[in-house]
DNA sequence: TAACATTGGTTTCAATTGTAACCACTTCGT
DNA sequence: ACGAAGTGGTTACAATTGAAACCAATGTTA
């Protein structure tokens, strides 16, 4: 005598989703809270998309890099790259200069401006990291460093192989 | 003597940020690859974006919702609630019936088309977790969820208080 | 060295998304 | 019962994003 009230189906249903409970989802609703909070933080003091601090953060550690290699640090797509190069360079806070060895290669630096502004957002995201981190113990924090490492190689998997089959 | 090398600068340099161990970075990289993959498994199959998807699966747990109900359910907004509802509708995924009570809210609920959509892609999606969930063990897929569940909170706050201060 | 393929990077155009304004209806306070 | 405020939902418009076409320079093959 079927007792489960409220539900659409009965025998031969499938089990239902919950949402609530399904991975893919809940990464998306983290990660877009947590892009959003921090993407706010940078919009409001430094005129910055996160594209844009993505691309200073990298610079800021390797310097003389080409657009092209900040494709393969960030794993954001060339016309992302593109923009957001073009919008630092507009605000000053990274030098564009072609590489006599390749025309077509762009060398990129940050300004002294750019490396000032990178300076103090530097540990305005770590702030922020901590503040998040906060919330973990020290076990956790090591459990979650792999368990990301470990679901990020799944996922690239899937995205290079076609998926399933 | 400063053995560091190929860095940008000596002391009172900030410790640098390394992207690739920043957390808010390193979710939003796999929640895109997660979410990329399956929005186009979805996508090819079944002509659904993922926030239609996920109406239909929330429909599919609990009729009779309004779109309002659906937004408090799915922590998307309005806007995409109602463009996706619409979407859904076109299909014949989904019906609206007009709420004698009150005559703004219209009741939603899959069709027999869209029920049917339903129980096809439950499986897929299922198929999907538990692949990603493979490559954890069942001790690190109960920390993950608790993790997530921590730090969902904590970013909730910034979003509720005005972030920092 | 002439053709062709590749690579670095930008531009263009269409699709997606977010914000604000908006209408219609309901509710509340008086 | 009337006007103000609130709610459900859509529309309009601007900003963001992605895909493909594109230009210029380099590399490769013959």
């Amino acid at each position: 005598m079927n007792s489960e009230k409220n539900r659409h189906e009965e025998a031969g249903a499938p089990d239902d989703l919950r949402l609530e409970k399904f991975l893919p989802y809940r990464l998306s609703v983290l990660s877009n809270r947590v892009s959003n909070a921090i993407a706010q933080a940078y919009g409001e003091r430094f005129e910055l998309t996160i594209p844009a601090w993505r691309v200073m953060a990298i610079l800021g550690r390797f310097p003389d890099l080409s657009a092209a290699d900040l494709v393969e640090q960030t794993a954001m797509d060339k016309v992302a790259i593109s923009r957001a190069v073009s919008a630092l360079f507009r605000n000053d806070y990274i030098t564009r200069s072609e590489d006599p060895a390749d025309r077509r290669r762009q060398v990129l630096n940050l300004s002294p401006l750019g490396r000032d502004v990178y300076e103090r957002i530097v540990p305005l995201a770590q702030y922020y990291e901590n503040d998040l981190m906060a919330s973990l113990s020290a076990e956790e924090r090591k459990q979650l460093d792999s368990i990301i490492e470990k679901l990020m190689d799944r996922a690239q998997a899937w995205a290079e192989r076609g998926l399933i089959d």
